[in-house]
RNA sequence: GCCGUUGUAGCUCAAUGGACAGAGCAAUCCCGUCCUAAGGGAUAGGUUGGAGGUUCGAUUCCUCUCAACGGCGCCA
């Protein structure tokens, strides 16, 4: 890697000339007129060199004549390596280098073979945890889609990745449902997935405003929780038909989404183990208080939280102790990352304090990543006032306005890009943001298939395809040298970026960073293919071969965020 | 009350402490003999909520402040 060989070979000047080259790191300058890569180290080391000397003259205009000249000092020795074109000092004192051309051709060959990690390691990602007997809508999209292009990266650059699900399908959110059912009756059999799923919904929404409102109704609920939790036979008929339809519902929506889970865990199977390494822990990590068991979390600056109820029950914390011992059987990970809504941010640092007590072996491998909560933009989603978006409801909506695209188009409409595209434009609309800020959700906005869009790299790659099926031969495997045009430079240029765009993707957990990266490839061949004329032209074959490198690149991109990329569209 | 997150162009959002804060949408104008116009170009749009501080250099780090949202013992 290009990239690579600058940096060691400005540690190595640094060696030489006795600075320390631990710290030393290359960044790419937002504006190509700075190079491919620059370093800042002359101002770091002209900062370190000024507060080794004399305290008494730190005056801030000498910094950055020294820095300057830190750097001349470091450009003398660094001389210029045969790869590059020239190196230079800029700005306040930031070394910029430039690659030759030949080298960014060179390096175009298998653009989208990504370097793996050089420590590799075992990951389980949990994502999803959508409750049993309930819908799926906009909001848990979020996670679906974050989880399961983290689980891409991490394989990508040669992770070993276990995809699990985890579903609260115990606990009073059930008992309000199962109440609800027995009020309004249990329908016929005969009713087809959706209908089954807005049957339960219905019948959570009942349970749940009874609940609040009703005294009655709500100890006759709480009676129905501690009867779950104790298995009580008069309810597990109803309870697990409600449960398999609910599950059942489920499963064309992870298909929809492309995703196959290694193991899903369910609150059922995890909460009595959880119960009893609680109890096993009372008095050494848990405490009892008003008949409870909670974790004392205000002795390490963060809050308390029960554990298990005064009626006995596990809580959710409860149970998250079980699953912690249950997955690590499953999979004994080197980090386990769980893709959860910044709600539970105080949640998670109270329970994974916890667990890191319990489980010594478990610390600091627990990560929550935290990701903003979904609104509508006409405020928030509710259950209660029906205010809800469901997958279902926003994908044919989607798959609508790809049908209208298509019809004016010259293909006609195919029913399989017509999935491709619509799943492009949802996931890459979840994928473009940064995952920690809350979204504001806009229909309008998320259908949209040109701009910062999924459809718009598709449109690219299906360009790209276009041109290759209209030319009469393949492609060479290596590129030749040839004089660059401005647009074929740009796009050799973010070639060179896809492999740590990658790394920084997931060193930060944001693959937004691939969209973006997505977007400006896409842009800049785009740009390119309207100035620059492929199919005979002198540099056909150059030409080819360099769009070939961007399809590649692009279709590796997109499927790292769970996006596919059709020939033709 | 305590803890946390968020605040950037009219709207939706980017930006490992770096150089001139970038995109898309919306607006105005332009590009069709030719490989996919779901495309391209141009113009306009900003005191990065506010005030201090650290730094050669701050949207980014620290303090204070304003606003919105979230969390804080028997829900998940």
């Amino acid at each position: 890697m290009l990239r690579q060989r600058i940096l060691e070979d400005l540690k190595n000047t640094a060696k030489d000339l006795g600075y320390p080259s631990n710290d030393i790191f290359l960044s790419i300058p937002q504006n190509s007129s700075f190079g491919n890569y620059t370093s800042n180290m002359a101002l770091q080391l002209a900062k370190l060199e000024s507060s080794k000397g004399k305290q008494s003259v730190p005056p801030s205009a000498k910094q950055n004549g020294s820095a300057i000249k830190v750097a001349n000092k470091i450009l003398e020795k660094f001389g210029k390596p045969d790869y590059l074109e020239k190196v230079e000092i800029a700005g306040s004192g930031f070394i910029n280098f430039f690659i030759k051309d030949s080298e960014l051709v060179k390096n175009a060959n298998n653009s989208d073979i990504l370097q793996k990690s050089t420590k590799t390691s075992k990951v389980l990602i949990e994502y999803g945890h959508v409750n049993p007997l309930k819908e799926v809508h906009i909001g848990h999209l979020r996670t679906f889609i974050l989880g399961e292009s983290l689980c891409r990266i991490y394989e990508s650059l040669g992770h070993t990745v276990f995809r699990a699900n985890y579903q609260g399908d115990i606990g009073l959110h059930i008992a309000k449902a199962i109440w609800g059912i027995k009020k309004l009756g249990l329908p016929s059999q005969e009713l087809c997935l959706k209908k089954k799923a807005d049957f339960l919904g219905r019948a959570y929404a009942k349970g749940n405003k009874s609940y609040e409102e009703d005294s009655v109704c709500k100890k006759e609920i709480d009676k129905i929780n501690i009867g779950l939790y104790q298995k009580q036979p008069e309810l597990q008929e109803i309870y697990q038909l409600a449960r398999s339809w609910s599950l059942e519902y489920f499963e064309p929506i992870y298909e929809l989404l492309g995703i196959k889970y290694d193991r899903c865990f369910f609150e059922s199977e995890v909460f009595e183990t959880g119960k009893q390494i609680v109890l096993q822990n009372l008095g050494k990590v848990f405490k009892e208080s008003d008949g409870a068991i909670i974790f004392p979390g205000e002795k390490h600056g963060l809050h308390n939280r029960v554990f298990i109820t005064s009626a006995g029950n596990p809580t959710y914390e409860g149970k998250e102790i079980g699953l912690a011992e249950i997955e690590y059987d499953a999979f004994d990970y080197d980090k386990s990352i769980h893709v959860v809504a910044s709600e539970q941010e105080g949640y998670f640092q109270v329970v994974i304090k916890a667990i890191e007590f319990i489980f010594p072996y478990l610390k600091q491998k627990k990560y929550h990543l935290s990701y903003g909560v979904v609104d509508l933009s006409e405020g928030k989603m509710s259950s209660r006032t029906g205010n809800v978006v469901t997958v279902d409801d926003l994908y044919h909506v989607v798959c609508e306005k790809v049908r209208e695209v298509m019809e004016k188009g010259s293909l006609g409409i195919d029913q399989e890009v017509v999935r491709v595209v619509a799943l492009g434009a949802i996931k890459f609309s979840y994928l473009k943001f940064s995952p920690r800020p809350n979204m504001v959700f806009d229909l309008a906005q998320s259908v949209s298939l040109d701009g910062d869009s999924g459809p718009y790299v598709q449109y690219a790659f299906a360009r790209i395809q276009s041109v290759l099926r209209n030319s009469k031969k393949q492609p060479e495997a290596m590129i030749e040298t040839t004089v660059l045009d401005k647009q074929e430079r740009t796009l050799l240029r973010q070639l060179l970026y896809f492999s740590e765009t990658v790394e920084e993707a997931l060193k930060l957990g944001h693959p937004n960073l691939i969209a973006s990266y997505l977007i400006e490839l896409s842009r800049s061949y785009n740009l390119f293919y309207q100035e620059c004329r492929i199919l005979e032209s002198q540099k056909q074959d150059f030409r080819l071969k360099l769009s070939l490198e961007v399809s590649k690149v692009l279709k590796k991109g997109l499927n790292l965020l769970g996006i596919e990329a059709p020939d033709r569209m």
